[in-house]
DNA sequence: CGCGCTTTTGAGATAACTCAATACAGGTGG
DNA sequence: CCACCTGTATTGAGTTATCTCAAAAGCGCG
């Protein structure tokens, strides 16, 4: 089997190793976006790619009875903006302000000037293929809590900090984002919240603050029937 | 909305238009492979991308729990093969037998020899992502009834020949690759299928032969409560 | 303090699942 | 040539996970 961090597949977005975005001391553009503010939206000509260092995406699309779908989350190492020709094919939101490292489309697609940042960008390309089989196995043959479960698990491996012994992370996206992201409805996503907290397995600050009391059954439940 | 050949998002395969895999005089690899042919494994090493000319192939991923899921069909007109890192991540075997042209790896990575299918490639892998997110969508939000119809749907547009005024294709695959692409169960294709025949939307010849009489009512069926 | 928004909880409905039986088709050997 | 056997597909009956609709709770903010 390929790729995971522990036994769980990525789920969204493969674990890249973290790395500086760039090592050499060329110059950079990297911004600031606050949350609520668009990177770009469907249908607009990609002129970029876009690293996150810090802060959370939001990769959506909106259906043709104009309800919305999340197909992925950007977290800080995620590189997202990737076109379908010539034009993004998602709207890409700020769910907490983020630092994000802008690059030029050309360098993905020619990369003559920059070799080194081309490969990067490709590698950072076939790893979201990856990513996105990952996560159509889970929408296909998950059950809501298998799918909370390996979700609240992700999220922890990459943006958790140690508190003791358990990890905490926040959630800044809603339950209704939560939902839309993993094929279930929120009343759905609430209800599986509070069989973890319950069960102990979890424990909630605020609705978006999380601590992992035990992140073996956590595993568990990510795995449950198999 | 982004590229769609009808009114229905292509739902595992975005249709290439379909050009010859190479219009130069140049030595170009293509070869027959047999229906029950592996054309690589989960991780073998990936020296090869491979381009669909006839025939269809199947790209599964092995569970833990050793269930196999359909993460995609190659029909003709999709690259397959895309590496995570430098090794295969699914499966890919062969349905029915296939004509595929062979391209390195390297040309792809690199690409400094042949910029031309460079592009090509680097073109398929982003057609690839989207694919896979069109995918998700219908995993995460379709009925029963909208992912069987989406399905013959995109089987009559990339490989459907007509006969008269309807369209016939071929189902290489069984029932149970059907359900295991589409997130159901074998029964729940199997009634959907014959739902779709009582209303006279479909006909089977044999289990794996469909023919379209009411592409309208199709079309309908795949967008439902839309 | 009250209003609006998100989240949680409750109760009932249902689409899809599971388990089980039957039908069908293709291949084999008598 | 036909009966049989094996694997796939279909049909049936009952269960259940998740959804839907509805109400209550929590929380931030003017």
């Amino acid at each position: 089997m390929y790729v995971t961090l522990s036994a769980e597949p990525m789920s969204f977005h493969a674990p890249s190793v973290i790395q500086p975005p760039c090592t050499q001391s060329k110059p950079l553009v990297q911004r600031q976006f606050k949350s609520g503010a668009y990177l770009y939206h469907e249908g607009d000509d990609a002129t970029n790619l876009y690293e996150v260092v810090s802060g959370v995406l939001r990769l959506t699309r909106v259906l043709e009875n104009g309800k919305r779908q999340v197909i992925a989350f950007g977290l800080p190492g995620d590189i997202v903006g990737f076109p379908n020709g010539t034009r993004h094919h998602t709207d890409c939101d700020v769910l907490s302000s983020a630092e994000i490292v802008i690059y030029k489309r050309r360098v993905f697609e020619a990369g003559e000037s920059d070799p080194e940042t081309h490969q990067r960008l490709l590698r950072a390309a076939l790893r979201e293929i990856s990513a996105m089989q990952d996560h159509v196995m889970m929408l296909a043959r998950k059950s809501a809590m298998e799918k909370i479960a390996s979700f609240l698990l992700v999220l922890s491996q990459r943006t958790g900090a140690p508190i003791g012994n358990y990890a905490t992370f926040s959630l800044p996206m809603s339950r209704a984002d939560i939902a839309d992201f993993l094929g279930l409805t929120i009343e759905t996503v609430s209800r599986t919240f509070t069989i973890l907290r319950k069960s102990k397995t979890i424990a909630l600050g605020t609705p978006q603050t999380v601590l992992v009391l035990d992140l073996d059954a956590l595993i568990d439940a990510s795995q449950a029937d198999t």
